[in-house]
DNA sequence: TGACATACATACCAACTGGTCTGTATCTTA
DNA sequence: TAAGATACAGACCAGTTGGTATGTATGTCA
């Protein structure tokens, strides 16, 4: 059962992508550390250059291979052909409110927005990569609510992408409130706030 | 018209926290030099260490007598007596976001939400600061929300607390939105949307 | 006027940053 | 099996970081 040489290679290769998901989770792209991220993947500096040209394809790497699959898990996926947005955005919400509540992570904001909020103004790779994923993400939402207007789920008068915007927008928020109150009660509070208002994006009976 | 003593000093007192907002606001809080700002706002080392213990505590300050005071004079003044919070809160969501559009700042972001994102997790003076200014922004949309209740100008089924945290948290991510996105066209839709969710809150006829 | 404090300026420093360079063991392939 | 490529290991490096120590000019006040 000994593994093949390509096999140990992704291995490394993905040890150290982990760890820099988690050290710039942890400390940010600027404020996270290449000798940290070495450490924690238990490998050594030629290992990491020799798979990353610098500190920056690293993060771009994180981004493409870690973070983009995530929002697709998490987000996307379970919207893709979602005929009632509402009853499924908001038990998507619930249930990764909860689930970051219980994890604790929530206290550590959201991985795609917190490189967002740092590297989009500084550099441009980090920009058109970051921008793509909130692109399909609106986009996502937005199909979404056009079928759930033709399904009559969603009241006419909606627009399709400014509520995809402002929802995306409203999550970005709140998981940035509790980041920065890290106060599940708010974020809970913020998230029940949500609910209700998808609940009035319904037809009136 | 020499001034006084008290007066110069306090003049390079003021243009050390110029700059290190500045600074801050465009390269972070980790991310942005001392030396920087120590060459921004032509003075040197000496003067900055003199007026303040460190980094940290220039980053506390720039919070307490800058940030601190624009949070005030955007959006707690105006809603401070407010009677009709839907009114005045879509006014200012209006003008503020053109006047963030006409200076380019969009792109920068909300100083107190960067801070906030960057900080609240690393350090507890940042957050105790942050949570304190994040507290009474919230208080102060609650409280004009009760008053616009009793003023007959909101529905009554709404909760001020729940609401004035969704909008809070809707403003961060507005504001993160444009400065991940670069985009005008999408700060405004998100601004046009938070709009119309605020007058859904208005008494049904 | 003399003593002391305040408000800087400047040279300096250890620690750490991302990154490179060279060496070498292992695997692949002709 | 020889030759070359791949995948690391680890020492090393220049640059920058926040921060300090010392010196000095200028103000204040008894």
């Amino acid at each position: 059962m000994s593994q093949t040489q390509t096999q140990r290679t992704e291995a490394t290769r993905h040890k150290i992508l982990m760890a820099a998901f988690a050290e710039f989770y942890k400390n940010s792209f600027q404020g996270g550390s290449i000798n940290q991220i070495v450490e924690a993947a238990g490998i050594t500096k030629g290992a990491l250059f020799h798979h990353f040209a610098g500190k920056q394809e690293l993060g771009y790497a994180v981004l493409d291979e870690i973070i983009g699959p995530i929002l697709q898990d998490r987000w996307l996926t379970p919207l893709a052909n979602s005929q009632d947005p509402i009853t499924d955005l908001k038990l998507a919400f619930r249930r990764y409110i909860k689930a970051d509540i219980d994890t604790g992570h929530f206290n550590q904001g959201c991985p795609l927005n917190n490189l967002a909020q740092e590297m989009s103004p500084l550099d441009e790779g980090f920009h058109q990569r970051i921008d793509k994923l909130y692109d399909s993400w609106r986009k996502t939402y937005a199909a979404a609510f056009t079928r759930g207007i033709k399904a009559g789920k969603v009241r006419k008068s909606v627009s399709p992408r400014s509520v995809a915007t402002l929802v995306v927008a409203s999550q970005m928020g709140i998981w940035g409130t509790g980041k920065s109150s890290r106060s599940k009660q708010l974020m809970t509070q913020a998230g029940d706030a949500v609910c209700e208002y998808l609940d009035n994006l319904k037809p009136r009976p």
